[in-house]
DNA sequence: GTGAAAGCGCTAACAT
DNA sequence: ATGTTAGCGCTTTCAC
């Protein structure tokens, strides 16, 4: 004998009762609901999440599916499920898709979640026609964060806008030749974001009279490392641009770190922004357009609790705020164009 | 109606027949099976966790505990626990402290973890008195990763060892006047590592007949900010030292950083050396003492696994690997110490 | 304010 | 090879 009913013997009262006792519903009397606790405590009890479950057809828990785990956008996203979540005492279920497409189906397929969950979160992801069927048959609530989704509702920044602001940031101070950097993640991030960063950034440097070289567009694959690489590219042309736009503070910290080893002095010699608004670009002073995604994590989790909770579903599309952030990498072209 | 039994009435089948033919049980006819496979695929069926888990004791799920997110370290751990846990189909539920200390207490509460899970990893977690109870308690298995713990098992790398590691590499390379960066990770982050570090740096020091200056002692808080910090004010004082150890190689990335700010160049000017094995490590040419977290994850989720299959439990301490990585942050000293 | 009883969807003996 | 039965620990009518 153990769980709800050892309290029930223990205490003499019936199931019933100690479980609204345990569960503070209304209709126990005050010493009942003491006595009931007490024995709790002193057995040790602690509840089955899956009788509840079975009983009442609730998980109390949260799936949040991430292309991979190891990214600071991933990572600071379920940061703000996690704390939302914690609120209101649900757990969170974490599927990792990583990385391979192998195992990929595999996760996106219905009953990989077992119904261990109410609702789902999704990261940034993009999934193709079998993928959403397959979604869309789980029945489950669900909104991605961090890019469009077709047939999904979503939270995020507007990316184009976010570029457009980065860009006439550093057409503002005079820059005329600047490179981008961008490029796709390689491990399932939602496709569309690069894309419209890149045109964000392409369509204002043309409303502006400019029609960015081939060469000033580069593959960063949206780390640390491509940046660096793209950076150092970069550097082996002549004229080295005066500005450079990366689409992630990742890869803007990598063409810093290139930058620095060539000693070149960054606003003096090139301008460096970017998009995101990682913790490590605060240390140097990386010009940004800061968005908070464990903000947008908090939101996806709240919408979906508020959902279940009986309320209405929350619109397709929840823009999230990104906001310039200038800090010391950016300034006006101290050099001539081309002075290398 | 839902569930198994709607198979059971299409197929005609008993309950019991469907499934043992879903989970691929010995002593059923392959036709049956196929027939209730097809059918399965047909009415959309998703098995209930919750009813399994009842039925079985089982919730084929295990629990990580993490004090935060946001950290390489716990990242990559929980990138090898989930991969692990995947291959055997068993789920990942996150349980995060959260950094502050409000919300630690309700984490640990033994009823926190609803017997939703079947076994715990721990990363790299200091717990008192009191919080140890908690665990002992919820008689789950489990396993610490990262750092000592006293009473649970863990697996981890030997931080003294490593520390000595990386000193006496600087001693070979014939630095005398290297300043260590360490101090505390303010979020939870098991608090012996940092001291074992640190004692592995002074006692190799000593055993070199060198007593570091208690200036040459900084706190970086483990962290790329913390690195920054401490490289900065190494930097306010003269002589700078010729080579500079850093506990965590994000903190040496910020050292880094610093560095290249001030424009003095690594190794020529000062050397860098850390522990840990970061991928932006990589790109700059840090030395450093790598370990690898991911495998620490899968080893301490196979050990959990094999435990629940049955096997005998792990000895109570696997140590993991680290291994000196030279690369181009470290060199001989080029300068005259004391030159600035 | 409290109790009795039915069931949630599955598994695991124990039959047949 | 398949069916029957009895729970797993909780919630939830419906009675009292």
């Amino acid at each position: 004998m153990s769980g709800i009913q050892e309290i029930a013997c223990a205490t003499g009262l019936s199931k019933s009762t100690v479980s609204r006792a345990l569960r503070g519903l209304p209709g126990v009397a005050a010493p009942t609901i003491a006595a009931v606790r007490r024995v709790a405590e002193e057995v040790g009890y602690v509840p089955s999440s899956a009788a509840a479950g079975l009983a009442t057809g609730r998980q109390r828990a949260i799936g949040v599916v991430v292309p991979v785990i190891d990214r600071w956008f991933y990572v600071k996203t379920l940061e703000g499920v996690d704390a939302e979540l914690r609120r209101d005492g649900y757990d969170l279920v974490l599927y990792s898709l990583g990385g391979g497409s192998s195992d990929r189906e595999r996760a996106f397929h219905r009953s990989m979640l077992r119904r261990r969950i109410d609702a789902l979160v999704l990261l940034s992801l993009v999934f193709d026609e079998s993928e959403r069927e397959q979604l869309e048959l789980t029945e489950y609530p669900m909104v991605v964060v961090g890019g469009p989704a077709p047939g999904v509702r979503h939270i995020g920044i507007d990316d184009r806008g976010a570029a457009r602001l980065a860009t006439t940031h550093l057409l503002d101070l005079g820059h005329r030749d600047v490179a981008y950097i961008g490029g796709q993640d390689e491990a399932g991030m939602n496709v569309a974001v690069p894309y419209l960063r890149r045109d964000g950034f392409r369509d204002t440097m043309r409303a502006s009279g400019i029609e960015p070289a081939e060469d000033r567009m580069l593959d960063g694959g949206f780390s640390y490392r491509g940046g660096y690489g793209a950076m150092r590219r970069l550097l082996q042309r002549r004229p080295v641009p005066t500005a450079v736009f990366a689409a992630s503070d990742e890869m803007a910290l990598g063409a810093i770190t290139a930058l620095a080893e060539a000693s070149l002095r960054v606003p003096e010699d090139v301008s460096v922004i970017a998009i995101d608004g990682h913790e490590h670009g605060a240390v140097v002073g990386l010009t940004t357009v800061a968005q908070d995604p464990s903000e947008q994590g908090r939101t996806a989790a709240r919408a979906l609790l508020d959902e279940l909770g009986g309320a209405q579903p929350m619109s397709a599309f929840a823009p999230a705020a990104a906001r310039l952030v200038v800090r010391s990498s950016t300034g006006p072209p101290a050099r001539l164009p081309g002075v290398f």
